[in-house]
DNA sequence: GCCTATAATTATAATAGTTCTAAAACAGAA
DNA sequence: TTCTGTTTTAGAACTATTATAATTATAGGC
């Protein structure tokens, strides 16, 4: 389920850490809760200028430490960015991204329309292709590459 | 069509580069045939050490230069790694990918089996996402992200 | 509320991957 | 063959990320 855009207290935060064996720091609640709160998927530089703005002298090492940790725990996925930079996205379920080839950016398919068609994937094909290559398929990760034909509502 | 596995003499690539406005050199054949006769899909790095090997005194910035034309011109593509580096694919039609959690390696899945997966996605839904998000999907990009259960029978 | 063990943070250095620079070599057209 | 724009090249520069090692903070037991 999309976390995106939820109001995330210090409490919710702290349990929601706890519950991942995950260490409660004020770095941590901000790197989380900055990501969180981002509607597009920041690379980890981004987030360190938005906290270094907002507060709190975080320093770039604890930013990378932090989003590794994240990562590992369960509470965040890297994804790779079309460039030489990654991107984290707060969310963890499977989703589908957008790729806009005219400015490179990466966005989310709103869930209902993204669950929908990852429900309709040939469940046929996918157990052929398990069978065939005796591999299990664990996640199916898809990207829409393309472009806007009107402006986006929101574009990063 | 993929092109893994071909034979390419001089003549045909230097008719395949004029076709796509390449001007021919050594260089730039020597790194679109290693590339092209990789099973797997190497870096940038990993096509100068092999060329390094094999002969011919070819430059790191060669490679990068000529990979950058190469995707340029559509005769290659640039994947991105899970990790840092970038991984390059002679093959420029739609196919979809292997993530291999455990060693984190990119293979093909076979043309036929891909293909069959591509022409069954639920068109409706994708229409529906390019209606409701004025964005015309040009590529669908899939990764298959799982584990071998038996020996893969070529793993990078 | 303190103490302590352990883990996280930090500044900084180091590394890895890629791109830039500017001079020399080359391809292809005439 | 000559000419011109393109490509190649070594090396420097740059960017993203990771490692180091000293400092600081957290969580839990008292
Ligand atoms: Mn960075
Ligand atoms: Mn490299
Ligand atoms: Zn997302
Ligand atoms: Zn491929």
């Amino acid at each position: 389920m999309h976390q995106h855009h939820h109001e995330l207290d210090e409490a919710a935060v702290h349990s929601l850490f706890c519950a991942h064996s995950l260490r409660f720091t004020r770095q941590r609640f901000a790197v989380y809760t900055a990501l969180a709160s981002e509607k597009v998927h920041p690379t980890a530089d981004q987030l360190f200028k938005k906290l270094s703005r907002s507060d709190s002298g975080i320093s770039l090492a604890t930013v990378y430490n932090t989003l590794e940790a994240l990562v590992k725990s369960g509470l965040a996925q890297k994804l790779a960015d079309g460039g030489t930079s990654a991107r984290y996205d707060a969310a963890v379920d499977d989703h589908l991204h957008i790729r806009d080839c005219a400015t490179g950016s990466l966005s989310d398919v709103p869930e209902a329309l993204g669950q929908k068609l990852l429900d309709n994937l040939p469940q046929h094909v996918l157990k052929q292709i398990e069978d065939e290559l005796g591999f299990s398929i664990g996640r199916v990760q898809i990207e829409l590459i393309g472009e806007y034909t009107r402006q986006a509502v929101e574009v990063n």
